[in-house]
DNA sequence: CCCAAATTGTTCGTATACAAACGATGCAGC
DNA sequence: GCTGCATCGTTTGTATACGAACAATTTGGG
């Protein structure tokens, strides 16, 4: 059976036949959440300002903003990166400047991290990017539309 | 000032001032997209029945099941991965024996791949798996709600 | 007072994710 | 026929993502 010409694709005969199998991989929630987010991190990148900003790192640093100081154990929670990336995360911010760390003198365990005040100065700088990049991202939707999509993922985010 | 009991969290006067910067992470689309996303990947990772097999490589499978031979390139194309991870992807399943790859007689920069025996069988038992998985990810919806947040999540997925 | 369980943070290993660089190959235009 | 550009696939390096293991510390119950 001769490849077709250009992209050498072949069907299936089962794809033919409607695909018998049921399963669309361009139809599935899990795809479709990676592409959409893989629109959201090159939308980030060519928005954010900074190249040495990852998402990671600039969640981190606006929920420190928010809550001034907190353990590094708490801002993983509060910003769903488990414990192993949250210390790569903290790891490089602490390396840029943008973060400082000092143990908790109550509870040794813990680790207390604030910005610095350069991490202050670029979170003013880019707060206003950070929801450009929101904006862009449901550039495709309505007003309504972006309502109603919020909702519904807030409720497949667990939260 | 002293530090709250129990978390260590201290809210900065602009969060007492109802968020003055007007960025809260847990609204935003990029943040709320990838704890959906990492939901997903927990629900794929219980329920797929074979704990060697993740997500992108499942969805190189089954989408070499619908289309039985094609590029390496095209595969990562069709499948929303780039070369680099594709490449590690493609490594994997070959050393799983699950799919076969040769040189494309008529473009000799391309590799071909299907499908193995062990990798077609692995696709008709896991079909019924991987449409659980994207009906529990979508469980908190109900059917028409899924209906509207696909339609929303394509037209942000740029497809 | 002791101990088991839990918590916090680090490290290691594996799997994406992707930009950049590179070599091999193909193609169109001169 | 040659050349520039494009395509394909690999490799390298960096950044998540996360399970598992470990050490240090805390806590609550016996």
């Amino acid at each position: 059976m001769p490849l077709q010409a250009d992209h050498r694709v072949t069907i299936s005969s089962s794809a033919e036949n409607s695909d018998a199998s049921g399963y669309v991989l361009e139809d599935q929630a899990g795809h479709l959440l990676r592409r959409a987010h893989q629109r959201h991190s090159a939308i980030f990148q060519a928005t954010i300002g900074d190249d040495q900003l990852t998402p990671l790192q600039f969640a981190a640093l606006m929920k420190l903003s928010d809550v001034a100081e907190t353990s590094q154990n708490l801002l993983g929670r509060m910003t769903a990166m488990d414990a192993a990336t949250m210390q790569g995360v903290i790891k490089r911010l602490i390396a840029r400047g943008l973060i400082e760390r000092r143990p908790d003198d109550v509870d040794r365990r813990r680790l207390l991290l604030t910005l610095s005040q350069d991490g202050a100065k670029l979170v003013r700088e880019l707060s206003a990017h950070g929801r450009a990049i929101t904006d862009q991202t449901l550039e495709p939707l309505s007003t309504s539309e972006r309502e109603t999509f919020l909702k519904l993922l807030k409720r497949l985010s667990g939260q």
